[in-house]
RNA sequence: GGUCCGGUAGCUCAGUUGGAUAGAGCAACAGCCUUCUAAGCUGUGGGUCACAGGUUCGACUCCUGUCCGGAUCACCA
């Protein structure tokens, strides 16, 4: 039970026997004392001015005399206008941290602790382009939020629905085709992922020219966009490839190929895996038939052209289009199909949808699009919706040609790391496949921090150039502090020095030890509101501020060189317990911390 | 135009059932390594919490309106 908690009750008990009356838990607000007043925890006394019928300070006094009283975990007490602040003893905090050192695991569930099943669905990239910026975040917060939600008890699974098809495929096909002289990723020496980019934006380029040329022949914009021979030639593509033309599907194949590979190497260097992959080739085609139902059942309605729609005015929303004239199915028709599929097959509880802020309409829609054909669990699908991650100059746009590329952002992050180690000595002596190591995991760790940091919600801006930072609120500081704790543990362990078996209430000399006992005491709260609010940067937050109070701690007092030995037990035993609540922290970011660096 | 999200220090961000004098980092300046890792620690300066009303003992937080920024409302995905 967490000391809110505890407190909370012992107040209500006080207000029982002082006043006779049950105080709601509205009414018993518990919150850390604020650092310029003497205390732990403190009780708000203006909620329970109404029972008690008297001042804020006699209120506040009167409780606070009974908890010191009756309770022997309150220690003292002060009154600062209607705020109670309350001590707790030294023995209680002892207890606390022996509590936390002899528990496995401390503030995470087994992963079947809930009994719930989570499905994930993120990276989603399209196959006719490499990894940017945006896709980071995706793969990062979905990454994170994975592994927060089992660490809250539950069975998670991992899904990737790579978008492998589609008249935007086509466009990169069709270039290479016509302009790619058999150009390989072996024979012109660049990942797959990128050679097949490159080809798209030729695409474009050629697009372009013909619709200038087609517009100075006297055709309208639009016109001349949709007679552009290139375009023409790409949805002739699209319909050999949906007739599964030989030729076509194995240059599909072929290039496809080629785009895995890039994005196998690109989550390999980000630390992403998956439990399964889905292909949109292998999905696009479900959710017609439910679509048919429901226009039997008179969800939906055709119209005359042969096109089915719902109508969702009533909610607030628009009509939507379900199937096209000619048949073929929209975007959203396959997510009906493959939601339905995944809740039969996998028995799932929940599903997580991580998708831009963009495509918000699109999941409200979907959600009521299943409710109303009846799926019950169409309360339990959710919508990640994060905001974009803009450049200092605005958006980011690939035809421009100002996008960050995924692997050229990490490679930076990393070489960076190496030149800042270099530059302060860091890896003198140090064997170079261990350096090369660190150096990815502090790159990296810049990398994730700065993004998880940011509540996933609110768009954010990366300055490439400013964004590279080690220090202050970062991950390399948090890392930094890991292998410093890390260092000490080896020092204490080279001098025959244990950790203690319980922790003794003699050993406290000092608030800090105190306050990050209370910090990590607070560790199983902050995972589970992560998991409940799906947003990885309490965690970070939570981190930085653990970190952030250890290494004032560890300025200020000796560790190895304390001569009491319960003092010096029990800042050994803080620290261990530390070190091991920013590894599980990071972890939970998908972030690695080194024990050297 | 409708709907949704955001606006906090020069910059990047915290601030969660409404609580005390709104916090960090970066950048700037000034200190601290014969002592467990100085990627650290300490200090200084920096704010009309977009604006105006309202609710209340108390509002960055809740409500209403206005302004600014973003997203979205396709027989695209």
């Amino acid at each position: 039970m967490s000391t809110e908690l505890f407190l909370q009750n012992e107040a209500k008990i006080a207000v029982e026997k002082l006043y006779g009356v049950i105080a709601e838990a509205s009414q018993l607000q518990i919150q850390k004392t604020r650092k310029e007043f003497e205390g732990d925890y403190t009780l708000v006394a203006f909620p329970l001015l109404k029972i008690s019928k008297k001042n804020p300070e006699a209120t506040s006094q009167e409780i606070g005399q009974y908890l010191v009283d009756n309770c022997k975990q309150i220690v003292r007490f002060n009154v600062i206008k209607g705020f109670l602040n309350l001590s707790m003893s030294n023995e209680y905090w002892a207890e606390i941290l022996t509590n936390i050192s002899l528990t496995n695991d401390y503030g995470f569930l087994p992963s079947d602790a809930s009994g719930r099943s989570v499905m994930v669905e993120f990276s989603s990239p399209n196959t006719n382009k490499p990894l940017h910026l945006g896709h980071i975040r995706n793969n990062l917060l979905g990454f994170s939020v994975s592994r927060i939600l089992e660490k809250n008890g539950n069975k998670v699974k991992r899904v990737n629905l790579v978008n492998d098809r589609g008249i935007h495929i086509c466009k990169s096909m069709l270039a290479w085709q016509k302009f790619g002289n058999g150009e390989t990723p072996e024979s012109a020496g660049k990942k797959g992922d990128h050679l097949v980019g490159d080809y798209y934006v030729r695409f474009d380029r050629e697009y372009k020219l013909q619709i200038e040329d087609l517009k100075s022949k006297g055709l309208s914009e639009d016109e001349a966009k949709a007679k552009a021979p290139i375009m023409l030639e790409t949805q002739e593509m699209l319909r050999k490839w949906e007739a599964k033309d030989p030729e076509i599907y194995t240059l599909w194949e072929r290039m496809n190929g080629w785009v895995y590979n890039g994005f196998e190497k690109t989550y390999n260097a980000l630390g992403i895996t998956f439990d399964k992959t889905y292909y949109e080739s292998q999905t696009y085609l479900l959710g017609k038939a439910t679509v048919l139902e429901g226009l039997d059942k008179g969800v939906f309605k055709r119209k005359d052209d042969g096109s089915i729609w719902i109508d969702l005015t009533n909610d607030g929303l628009d009509e939507k289009i379900l199937m096209r004239s000619d048949g073929t199915s929209v975007y959203i028709t396959q997510d009906i199909g493959t939601a339905i599929q995944r809740f039969d097959e996998h028995h799932l509880d929940e599903h997580i949808y991580v998708v831009g802020n963009e495509q918000e309409y699109h999941f409200q829609v979907l959600k009521l699009i299943l409710k109303k054909l009846g799926y019950k669990w169409s309360d339990n699908l959710f919508h990640l919706s994060y905001g974009m991650v803009q450049l200092p100059e605005g958006k980011m746009k690939s035809r421009e040609g100002t996008v960050v590329d995924a692997d050229d952002l990490v490679d930076e992050m990393v070489s960076t790391a190496h030149d800042m180690s270099a530059e302060l000595g860091k890896l003198d002596g140090v064997d170079s496949n261990d350096a090369a190591a660190i150096c990815q995991m502090v790159g990296l760790g810049a990398l994730k921090y700065f993004i998880l940091k940011v509540d996933p919600k609110k768009n954010m801006t990366f300055n490439p150039r400013e964004s590279i930072d080690f220090n202050g609120n970062t991950g390399p500081f948090i890392q930094y502090t890991h292998a410093r704790i890390c260092s000490v543990l080896r020092k204490a362990e080279e001098l025959g020095i244990n950790l203690p078996k319980t922790i003794s209430m003699q050993g406290f000399t000092a608030p800090k030890e105190i306050e990050l006992i209370k910090l990590i005491s607070e560790f199983p709260t902050v995972v589970e509101q992560a998991g409940k609010e799906l947003s990885p940067s309490f965690v970070a937050n939570y981190a930085y501020e653990l970190t952030k109070e250890y290494n004032q701690f560890y300025h200020d007092f000796p560790i190895l060189k304390e001569e009491k030995l319960d003092v010096q037990a029990l800042r050994l035993s803080l620290s261990k317990i530390v070190g091991d609540t920013i590894r599980k922290s990071m972890w939970l970011l998908g972030i690695d911390v080194p024990e050297k660096m």
